[in-house]
DNA sequence: GATGAATGAGTTTTCATTCAT
DNA sequence: TATGAATGAAAACTCATTCAT
């Protein structure tokens, strides 16, 4: 659970964005030494191997889940407001790093290692074990409806809110990831509260 | 859009099973003629190249797409049927071949090639406007719910089916998908009614 | 067990004599692909990697020892006399090909990788193996002294062959390894036979 | 003929543990500096360059050479003890240092250079010289046989012994050598002297 | 049509050496 | 003196594609 340094950080979000840009067919050791301007060989200087990196990001990704839902719990908010604050903060999010917006929602691209798949899975389960906790919650205090288990209201906040996201990547970003992450939001909660 | 010899639907499954099993970054040639049992300069006589195999993969899934919803316009049956239909045949041709499941939202995939990328970004708009299209007709006839636009439950539920389908390929299949998607399908039908 | 395809011979014949002129360190896939006369992934389509080429040097040169003790086995011919027909044809090998002999002696070359180093002890201890037993059949047979025992008869014997085969390579060749070794016999069989 | 520093020394005796255990190839700075446990750049304050450090081990070995012959030469022993004296000064030496053992006989591991190849080979010769000189006043003084000649009795003792060092080395030190080496001792006295 | 060897460019990784700190 | 990051060349290996048979 150690922490990376500073140029390990660069290296992973170039990573990042170079997978963003195009696909990890395209994740090579030349091009991504290029992207951070140094000579291929200086990248195993702070990374054993390309799997390392591939390991970094996951270590990044898990730590933003983490993060995103250590936040709420320390706020005292109802549940609706939690789910929106999460939603909200997770648009912002990918507004400002578009990059991380490509890469978080694509399991496929871990899918080449066995052991980074099961990872990806992981924080996944993770992300929605802890949305579903939060709709237990306003179930049971009356604000959330009933006759639709949590597990289910999960799988359809959790997956409109992915399909969004990639309909905005594969769109090229053509609209306002906020504005439309906004009209979701109303819409989910029409359909929770009854 | 000419038609696809025998030879050449062997090719395009055993990529689409390739892919589903190892990743994108395992279909090679090599990979593809082992597993169809030629040799690999066989391959050649079939596509031009292995560009036109991914090509072909995706012509599959467009006829995929326009069958289904073809299917539906010739029956004669309510929005909240076609919609019922939609999903559990969807769920059904998954169950049946689940390589296909692995790939088909799997946009990732194809993000290599920029033209690609295009073509898959199409297909999934058409696809959703086909459902967009059976629910606004649901709406007018005041058999799905009007205070939610016919864009956002397209949203809900496309999000939610994909979503269901991508964690039963990461869990490897380790569920029933249509007993699964039966059940969204109760719950989607308790959303857009009301 | 099975035979190499005359590709096959060809490399590892390219591969032992690159290891005799510049050491293993100069047996990379380039120079070997270069002495051959192919492109360098040409190599890859007879050997699955540069470890098996190592493997098929060593088989060959099992394949050279049991021939060897095998020739013996069938004629009919007193202890001294095999011993004698032994070495001859060992040095008669060696002069014919010289590169064999920089390889065959040279334990270390395959010394990197566990699995080979013991291959290439057990082709050793084998082949000495069949000169002891040889030696033996003298002892008893009262052709042979016996105040020495047959094992350490065979160290001598061995010994002595190896060091003056390393001799002549590490001299550039710069004497006649069969004069040399018609010598060395002349000296063994006054030891052994007194 | 300048002497080494003692970080000078360190660094050859770690290059030839490098060597003994992993063989040349496992040569690496990086290697080195890890086992003697500084950075990499430090051993350049030491050597110039890798060749230097190869050219270091070989200046290592000559002493050694040269301080045995010179050790006889002072002692007042017949021929027959001198060389009882050598053999098992070498054998204990090797076996407090197995690593030199390893290298010492191992005339390939520089055989990459040409000029280190010669120094090796230069360094065997003198080293036999040394022992055929004794034999030739042991010859003359009528205590060792004169039907064989000096260079051939050489011959086979020197080679005998480095099999026998040969054979320890590669069953991974399973004998004890000073034990076999006293065995060896007593074969070739029985050789020499009749 | 099919085969499988060959090609040339590309992949990940390693290495001796240099150099700013 | 020591450190460790960086460099450029080279290592083993892979791959899409071509082509003689």
């Amino acid at each position: 659970m150690k922490d990376f340094s500073e140029k390990q950080r660069n290296i992973i979000n170039a990573a990042i964005e170079l997978i963003a840009e195009k696909g990890i067919q395209q994740l090579t050791i030349k091009n991504l030494s290029k992207k951070i301007g140094t000579a291929e060989g200086a990248i195993y200087r702070h990374f054993d191997s390309k799997f390392e990196i591939l390991v970094g990001i996951l270590k990044l990704f898990r730590q933003n889940k983490d993060e995103a839902l250590q936040n709420l719990k320390t706020k005292e908010k109802s549940s609706l407001q939690k789910i929106e604050s999460l939603l909200s903060a997770r648009f912002r999010q990918f507004s400002e790093n578009p990059a991380i917006a490509s890469v978080i929602f694509s399991e496929e691209i871990f899918q080449n290692e066995k052991s980074l798949a099961n990872e990806v899975y992981e924080i996944m389960v993770e992300s929605q074990k802890g949305i579903e906790t939060i709709i237990l919650n306003g179930q049971s205090q009356k604000q959330i409806r009933e006759d639709i288990s949590a597990e289910q209201l999960t799988l359809l906040i959790t997956g409109a809110l992915r399909l969004l996201v990639t309909q905005w990547r594969l769109s090229e970003f053509s609209f306002d990831l906020q504005t439309e992450g906004q009209k979701l939001w109303k819409s989910i909660y029409k359909i929770v509260t009854k």
